[in-house]
DNA sequence: TTTCCACAGAATAATCATTATCGTCTACTT
DNA sequence: AAGTAGACGATAATGATTATTCTGTGGAAA
């Protein structure tokens, strides 16, 4: 179980590259987001700060993450969670993702559709389904 | 370009079987849904509805697409939209998601980072990134 | 050193998405 | 005819996120 992917020293290193300024709060944040593997939201990174800076606002954390995602140096499961998206398609297939305009386009596949599964995967989890999601940056959007 | 991969006499069919019934306002919602691919959230559906169903409530919008999901009908496009989920992990990498607590689970696995993207994607899209998103029921969530 | 300025942070309001509640209606049972 | 469950509409409430505004601070420039 390694959950240090990142270092503390890699991400002030990262900040001084990006000209972003090193805080005690965005180290904290940082350190919050790194602490386990857990994905957290912003509410659980806020109330994981709280304990050393208990003065600190949601909208700094909000501001802060977003902030780190623009430079790089943390990413976002999806792009998608703004809002529910449906689609009538019930057989397997996959999603092409525009981050920047967020329009979702199916994409069938053959081969996606029969990825080797890794053991670690089925070994403790009754897996419902997967899909492929390419971040992409569409035709309309690249001009 | 093929949209209409639930033909109205297929929804209706699965409607019967699973006991629900088959209203104006349902089908106006399915077929809203599947008038194109764009993956529409609620809100756009709600307004494509309006146009022959007037007096149609949000909640209602909302209600009917949970139901079709719920009884397989429908699906979503990501299970993880109820709020921002961040990783500091930065490198190629996949997720697996339990359907029921939103856990979230970082996966690494060479053979799945050199998937073959299919010409498709790659044609008129430019690629930032992609990733695996296996939908589970997690070991916990399964007693 | 003093002044200036941009960025960072805190407090708070505002907005937007979603969910809950409640009353009504209707088809179907008893 | 009365009862019941599901469906609908109206609306309130909640929860997540974003915007706004003000204050502070550290370093660049004078």
């Amino acid at each position: 179980m390694e959950y240090n992917t990142q270092p503390l020293e890699y991400f002030i290193e990262s900040c001084r590259k990006n000209n972003l300024k090193v805080t005690p709060q965005r180290m904290a944040i940082f350190q919050a987001l790194v602490q386990d593997g857990s994905h957290p939201n912003p509410e659980i990174i806020y109330n994981r700060v709280r304990a050393k800076h208990p003065t600190i606002s949601f909208a700094t954390v909000y501001k802060t993450l977003e902030t780190f995602e623009k430079f790089g140096l943390i990413t976002r499961v999806t792009r998608l969670h703004d809002t529910v998206r449906y689609d009538p398609e019930i057989e397997p297939h996959h999603h092409i993702i525009c981050v920047k305009c967020r329009k979702v386009i199916n994409l069938f596949d053959e081969g996606l559709n029969n990825l080797p599964v890794p053991r670690e995967v089925t070994s403790s989890n009754h897996v419902v389904d997967y899909s492929v999601h390419f971040n992409v940056v569409c035709e309309d959007c690249n001009n």
